[in-house]
DNA sequence: CATGAATGAGCCTTCATTCAT
DNA sequence: AATGAATGAAGGCTCATTCAT
């Protein structure tokens, strides 16, 4: 049905799935060539070098990382809580596919590379401005409304780098009573 | 007055600043080497081989990482939300020493390497339990406890990967009050 | 007026202009197609592989090597030393135009290169031959001719790899007064 | 008897070695690698990278260039055309020994490189100066004397460039020739 | 005639590891 | 306890060459 990936595009998504597995320096051009059943030479087809290609690996990760979710969400009408738990919903979801490994992987990265974090930068601020928009619906304290947009953006993140579990519960479970204190 | 450290201590604490500043690849035994200005030869009369040196480097981490707060906190009587609000800025003062950017590597590190993530487990373990001891004395609600003890850890991990910023004011604002909400 | 360049000869050129510019290693496929603005796919209508452009190449230069400046020597009547002088002065030109490039690279490159050894041999042998009969002109004794003769082409050569300056005075001067000497 | 040469010195003179074989891009660490039985590997204990090994390969060209001839004629007495003959009779000896190959190598590779180039230079200005020393003894015009200087270095080089022959002759003998023509 | 795409050999370089001293 | 020297595997990059279109 959907046009073959063009070649860019599947060194771009196989730099992707790497970075998200082993981190940047797992994005090695023999290994994506292996997974892509050619020889590593062709690489130099498409892209001028590593950079070069890391470049538009994060293009395109930034693309989609804004893309999605708020288009979505927009396309109907809902009230402040009731955006917010479905935000929170497909926040989930996304998360349970294992599309954010790879944020992830951009997030430690960005702590030791400035292009890498102005990337992220432009990333997060157009998510924590729809997140605050959201927020000041459901709190007229705008410090408020700040914090419980750290908080739910912490969680999102957090959890993923938190180890410990809950004795006699799962996670979710936890998480949704965070969440649901948000809305308070 | 302090004992000099001993050379394997050396090599383990350069090992860990490494893993700080640059992630597990960046741990490096001729970086290291140059770093405590002796040749990496000498490195393996201390250390079978980097897989080793890497573990003797967690299990130190792992010590210190525990070691520290809760007997400070511990040392003396307090209020729970005392001990809480203390507890708070330790671990602002932490952070705000540059202590946590090894803690910081080892969690994006856990979620590629199960060794790792074993003992990070140990350590978040410990430290949502002793966590836990003190929101259960703040409410009645199991489940709320556990929530706020998610929402503070998230916070204190997650507020380094969040790279948006706050209109007019600062991150350390946001989080006093984010953190004020779960003494609530 | 001129015809079009056929693109084979287009190819040459710029091959014999890298050869000048940089020596038999910069003759290099991909180079030569981006200063035609082609890719380097085409280069293999024309050639069956570098060796045979390369060997074609040289041909090229060889015939031009040649024909030049005998033919415009012969053209009209002169004494012998006018026509040596004439002769300095057309090299001399030559020189100026960069034109001696090429040929100093093909030089070094006869240097290791049988093949290229033989094809300078050809065109030297040529040279050669005209400048003896001038000189024989010039001079009863043909031990005498000839060593004027290696003296001549050998300045004519030398000029360039000698990277001495001479106090005072330009190459020019010098290389007049060297060549004044062989009219003696 | 003599000390083994230092591995550092091995590499340097399989460079040189390499260069006056094959020109510049020759000294391919690999090859010159298996030329000492040992692997490329090692190369980089000894020099940082390749453009560093090659400068110091012309370090080590340069000071030999200098050292050698000049003082081993200075050692004694002699005529000013007696020791231009000694000079040239050194010249021609050491050109026998096939060490003016990386001499050669150098000068072309300086047309194209300003660093070697340089290098050269100031080579070519210690040899000149002291021949015109000896030329000025010779005769009293400097400017005959200049051109006399010229024509015997321009002989020393060219001779290897000229691919031409003297029928019934030896090169050898040509030269001769125009070498007793500059002591006339 | 030429392009787009890819192959594969070969180069420079890095790094964990080994070993004699 | 450590140095000097080397090995070997692997990674980034270049380039001649091939081939389908």
């Amino acid at each position: 049905m959907a046009t073959a990936k063009t070649s860019v595009e599947a060194w771009l998504d196989a730099g992707l799935e790497a970075l998200g597995e082993g981190g940047p320096d797992a994005v090695r051009i023999e290994t994506l060539a292996r997974s892509l059943g050619v020889t590593k030479g062709g690489f130099y087809w498409h892209f001028a070098d590593r950079p070069t290609f890391v470049d538009r690996m994060l293009d395109r990760w930034e693309q989609r990382a804004v893309e999605n979710v708020i288009a979505r969400l927009e396309s109907h009408d809902a009230a402040p809580r009731d955006r917010l738990r479905e935000l929170f919903g497909l926040a989930t979801a996304f998360i349970g596919e294992g599309g954010i490994r790879i944020e992830l992987a951009v997030r430690d990265w960005a702590r030791r590379d400035a292009g890498v974090a102005a990337r992220l930068g432009g990333v997060d601020e157009r998510r924590m401005t729809y997140l605050r928009t959201l927020f000041r619906q459901v709190t007229d304290d705008p410090l408020d409304a700040e914090a419980r947009c750290l908080v739910a953006y912490s969680l999102y993140i957090g959890t993923h780098f938190v180890a410990a579990g809950h004795p006699g519960r799962t996670r979710e479970a936890v998480m949704t009573r965070a969440l649901e204190d948000l809305l308070r």
